[in-house]
DNA sequence: CTTGCGGTGTTATAACATATCATTTAGACG
DNA sequence: CGTCTAAATGATATGTTATAACACCGCAAG
């Protein structure tokens, strides 16, 4: 119910400072939201919440289950409207191999963001994909191709998975 | 129910002979498994045929279908049992962005597949993404985090659509 | 023959996502 | 302040994608 506290909750595959985290990006992105005229509904708060808590992939429905816990809308277009809006203004970002949600680690930053997917904890991190942008554009070039968006994910196992594997 | 015949058919999205490559692909298919003791059965057979005939990202129960049409397999696991193995050995991919498969373009070469996905005709063009996975692995190694699969799919348009557009 | 394994048939259900329409709310405007 | 409008939310229903679980069958090794 409320943010965890621990002080060094790993984040991506790192470890820092949480409780911080959290507030700090939920300040920023209320911020941000006021300067640009956006609406920093309490939906849309909560659910970005929710998804620093956890700095994991979440699924829609995952979601879903605690905004309906504290009474935020009961059904799943609550929590895909939520989910778009964040993901819209870069509050957030899609897993398409997850089919899945994730905080975005660099907000207003206009980045194209990459995700190292470790299969056996399900975690999730956030790094930047643009010489792979790059090479794909100058690749689709060729055929008269237009990139619009490029996605790269990476699948694999992370540190703290692979040591204990070996243990 | 027959292969296209149409000798100028797009394939991602460059012309070219289409009758022979459905042909040629599948005999490949047929002599790479039964090298390597593969089970090119009936199901597995036509599902990859399924997919060269259309030469598109198809969905899972796109693919369902036409096998129901001629009694091969009249239920959804039929045909993730089929496409799981054509893309567990090379034959064909996965598109995340589109939850669907789409036919292999360099098979038996060890590839790593990037994909341009055209947004208004939903065609995909199957391209290699060597570079992005180098950038990737050295980028993810800093946190100990080891790499096995990467998935590079770019979104936008393909010259005819941008064609069509402008019109 | 018989035993095991891979492939398939079948049922059921899980998980993810959206269309549609009614209702409420926040803010713009006169 | 009222009233209009657009955005957001509520609610119902349904569509789409994917897998779990178990039964059965055929083939090939022993
Ligand atoms: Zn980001
Ligand atoms: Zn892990
Ligand atoms: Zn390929
Ligand atoms: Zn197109």
């Amino acid at each position: 119910m409320e943010p965890q506290r621990h002080p060094t909750e790993p984040v991506g595959f790192a470890r820092h400072d949480h409780s911080h985290c959290v507030e700090d990006a939920l300040a920023a992105a209320e911020a941000r939201c006021l300067y640009e005229g956006l609406r920093f509904t309490p939906v849309r708060r909560r659910a970005l919440e929710i998804l620093l808590e956890r700095h994991r992939a979440m699924g829609a429905y995952e979601v879903l289950e605690r905004l309906q816990a504290e009474g935020l809308g009961a059904q799943p277009p609550a929590a895909y409207r939520a989910l778009d809006f964040l993901v819209a203004n870069g509050f957030a970002h899609r897993v398409e191999r997850l089919n899945a949600f994730v905080a975005c680690n660099h907000p207003g930053e206009d980045h194209i963001p990459a995700f190292l997917i470790c299969r056996s904890c399900n975690r999730v991190a956030e790094t930047v994909a643009l010489p792979a942008r790059a090479q794909l554009v100058s690749a689709a070039a060729a055929s008269g191709f237009e990139v619009e968006r490029v996605l790269v994910e990476a699948e694999g196992r992370c540190a703290a998975c692979r040591q204990s594997d070996s243990e």
